[in-house]
DNA sequence: GGACTTTTTTGCAGTCTCTGCAAGTTTGCA
DNA sequence: TGCAAACTTGCAGAGACTGCAAAAAAGTCC
């Protein structure tokens, strides 16, 4: 029906939101987030203040750089997953694949990121949690691929509990970049995935400290 | 040394936070939180809107009913728990008991904050999750009783994941609150404990749907 | 009770985020 | 070229939130 060719307007779109994100984590790494000002982010993005707010809902959302195809892209994910992969392997995969695909993709803005959400730990918890609309979205395919009642508690839980683990990943390696974030929310994943009933044996990742 | 004598100006304290939670929720509930301005809150609670953000820093933690007691709160709860106790049953008995009294002692307030939160999602992530301070005391606590330093993921995914079950567990209690609310997050906690990797027996607790 | 210290409350001025609206511009398309 | 749809922008205004200094209240000591 409609191929997804990129018109000059989506492509405009695309640049003008990726500009903004850009000014507002490079100004906030500079300045401090709460040293900078909407007003900043628009000039150094050479668009109007309106604009900046037609692209994000507040300030918050630029930095954490709320995406609206982030949501679908990883639902399209959950679901290319192999036949017989379990939901819990399913959502691991996709999850996993997403992250490095950003990060890949945008490596330096992960850089800035990383001291921004240092300086406010408070946006981190809005990251993957952003918005409720694409949880709600995530947990539905979640609860597709187990057979399970949209009023079920696990496919919430599973989904919630990736934003836990990218989360307390996120934190992790803003404290010690060695390691590949990729790497330290699939551990956080795995400690899901086998329970937290027991102290998993001092098999620490990296080993710091 | 300091007897935890409570002075006039304590009891007034609280009183004062009090009315100003209830009325926050009380208006929310009402007439919807985005309708709602401070300045009724602060009216309704009989104090000046500076006064109101003496006590809250912002409108959503009035809602939530942040309180800087209850985090040293829980950690005592931890460190009181029976010596023989692992970790996650020290946490887990820790949270379940700070919930029961809070459900016991503010019923009414509970379910106006469960109109609430249905209207706004988002707060709800803020909930238990609300200040990374307060976690880092949950996250220290857990790392004492385990035996394990400061820098391991295991104490913060654990005290995320209590936070993520008790998030899951009140969207599902606003959902259908027939179930108590105590049991929903019990019930969350047992699926980390045992692990995400499967999808539970559909031992479905209520059988809703 | 009166004098003095410490807390808490309050008003005020001011900054910043965010929204609705209407007009101006750009892009898509026939 | 000409029209329609999508974007951008400025403006006015509501509302959240902060710093500051004065006023009021509560605790203390004699």
């Amino acid at each position: 029906m409609n191929q997804p060719v990129e018109t000059l307007r989506d492509r405009k779109k695309r640049r003008t939101r990726a500009a903004l994100e850009r000014a507002a984590l490079r100004l906030s790494a500079e300045k401090g987030y709460d040293h900078v000002t909407v007003e900043e982010i628009a000039a150094e993005a050479d668009v109007s203040v309106r604009t900046f707010f037609n692209y994000f809902a507040s300030k918050d959302e630029a930095v954490i750089g709320v995406d609206p195809e982030t949501g679908p892209r990883v639902v399209a994910r959950i679901f290319a997953a192999p036949e017989d992969a379990s939901p819990f392997e399913a959502y691991r995969q996709a999850v996993l694949a997403e992250i490095t695909d950003d990060l890949e993709n945008a490596r330096e803005l992960w850089l800035l990121r990383k001291d921004v959400l240092t300086q406010r730990p408070d946006l981190l918890v809005r990251m993957f949690t952003s918005n409720a609309e694409s949880e709600q979205l995530l947990a539905d395919a979640v609860a597709r691929r187990a057979g399970l009642p949209e009023s079920h508690l696990y496919p919430r839980l599973l989904v919630a509990a990736g934003g836990t683990a990218f989360r307390c990943a996120v934190a992790r390696w803003a404290f010690d970049d060695t390691v590949a974030l990729g790497d330290v929310v699939g551990a956080a994943l795995d400690m899901f995935a086998t329970g937290l009933a027991h102290v998993p044996p001092h098999q620490t990742e990296g080993g710091a400290s």
